[in-house]
DNA sequence: GAGTATACCGAATATATTTTCGGTATATGA
DNA sequence: TCATATACCGAAAATATATTCGGTATACTC
């Protein structure tokens, strides 16, 4: 996550946990690699809306923050594989609840968000 | 929430629920808003780093997406209430979850994002 | 009459985030 | 030799979101 100007409180466990997943994409990702660790072009595949660059960014800030970890295979052609960490796989009941509920009101929404 | 260009694909119930409560303040207000309805004013002083134009812009949002129900006294000075919906009090859970977790996990995060 | 408080809103600006584009490097296969 | 695939990254542009500023209107108190 970009540094604001001016910080968000991140005393209010609330917004820190917010502050962690509310990008674009990180709630996807971690949703993606429960089932086990991942390449990028996998991710990529699974995502097609987030580009493989958006992927790089918020994976490289899901490292930073101990929720995914990286490994890094020496080989050519350059194979990496991220996997959810134990601190990651903490907020995966979090996820489902958003997943339920997402599922249990997808009708109401339906309308409003139709394409 | 702005309109995208490209829109989210919310057939993604875990990018439905993400788009209902991901931006700065949403998942704040609706924490507030639990204990009973609140003033604007009130909300204003309850969460100081919010400008009242922000919290306006949310609540109106919150409001047309079914999760906030707003109450016009028809006084003077103007008088307004918002209050929880019974769908917005479905997300309490989720909401706790997310409170629970950043307080279990304040710790690993004190460093990185003490100011 | 001047100051205060209320809720709300338009518009410009500032900031944050994502997307797009192109480039690094290396091995493989056609 | 040329195209392909891999992971990654810098920089600019585009987009999304938040902030700042000032204004609307009304009744109250001093």
């Amino acid at each position: 996550m970009y540094e604001r100007k001016i910080p968000v409180d991140l005393d209010c466990p609330l917004r820190l946990t917010m502050s962690l997943i509310d990008s674009k994409w990180k709630s996807c990702i971690i949703d993606e690699l429960r089932h086990g660790p991942m390449r990028p072009s996998e991710l990529h595949k699974a995502l097609p809306e987030a580009t493989p660059r958006v992927l790089d960014l918020q994976l490289k800030e899901l490292v930073e923050d101990g929720l995914v970890e990286k490994t890094i295979y020496p080989e050519l052609p350059p194979r990496s594989e991220y996997a959810i960490s134990s601190l990651g796989s903490t907020l995966i009941p979090i996820i489902d609840a958003m997943i339920a509920w997402g599922n249990s009101h997808a009708e109401v929404f339906e309308k409003k968000y139709r394409r």
